[in-house]
DNA sequence: ATGGCTGAGCTACTCAGA
């Protein structure tokens, strides 16, 4: 099974991007961040005609998370955490899988810069609660699928020049810690965890020639909960979609699983 | 290099992204 996470850049600007994608890689189910639009707006007739059946939490022009799937999700929510800005940053859904009950967990984590602003408080805060929330998650159903753009950047290695990004809300300490956090409640980070000294990304800025340069970040991940572990097959972040015209500043990461 | 693009909402421009 693939499942994909992927953050879009707006839904509806990126939707023949989309669909060629999903033709070009037959993806079972797909973790969307970033669709950019309400619920009423989600071009769920294009992908249904694609069979894919759509799962939303949107918003209007900004933030917005949902599933694509080929199979049914159930028990789908958006309630997992109380967002103080009641912004639309998790949808959560429940998939079996030879006999094992996954939850998945779809984010869109808070950016949190400048960091001398309240976005930063937010962005602090939001990780409390759902490195909290995940913690509770994790003693009910030990299957879990973690995944999405969580705007962190685990370390050194995952960015063009660290250097740059000792000040940013993506890369400080005390964010980079609320991952390994989650990571120390009993995640692996599946990228990492097949990788040990690879570089690279999944984002590029638009600007600054940033994609031809190749200064990019890796801020999208996926992690699956330790009593996964033995369902891995692979892992790959896959460039193209960012090399095409119209692209997402974000490209997807693919995982497979059995 | 704190923005050089890009998108939404809306029709001139701000806000947001990372």
């Amino acid at each position: 099974m693939k499942i994909v996470s992927w953050n879009v850049n707006s839904v509806r600007a990126r939707i023949e991007n989309i669909l060629n994608y999903i033709k070009d890689t037959n993806p079972d189910i797909l973790f969307l961040q970033e669709i950019k639009t309400e619920n009423i707006n989600f071009p769920s007739e294009a992908f249904k005609k694609n069979g894919y059946n759509s799962y939303v939490f949107g918003q209007k022009s900004y933030n917005g998370v949902a599933f694509l799937s080929k199979c049914k999700i159930t028990n789908v929510k958006n309630d997992l955490i109380k967002d103080k800005l009641k912004q639309s940053r998790i949808i959560t859904g429940e998939i079996l899988v030879n006999k094992k009950k996954i939850k998945l967990i779809n984010i869109y984590v808070p950016n949190g810069n400048p960091i001398d602003s309240e976005k930063y408080e937010y962005k602090k805060s939001w990780l409390t609660s759902f490195v909290k929330k995940i913690k509770k998650e994790l003693s009910l159903n030990p299957n879990l699928i973690l995944s999405g753009d969580f705007n962190i950047i685990p370390e050194e290695i995952d960015v063009y020049d660290y250097n740059r990004y000792k000040n940013d809300a993506l890369f400080k300490l005390e964010i980079r810690k609320k991952f390994r956090e989650l990571i120390n409640l009993g995640f692996n980070d599946v990228y990492r965890y097949f990788n040990k000294s690879k570089q690279e990304y999944t984002f590029w800025d638009y600007f600054a020639g940033s994609w031809q340069k190749n200064y990019g970040m890796r801020i999208d991940h996926f992690l699956v909960s330790n009593s996964l572990l033995e369902n891995l097959i692979s892992i790959n972040i896959n460039k193209t979609p960012r090399s095409k015209s119209k692209p997402s500043d974000h490209t997807p990461i693919e995982l497979e699983i059995n």
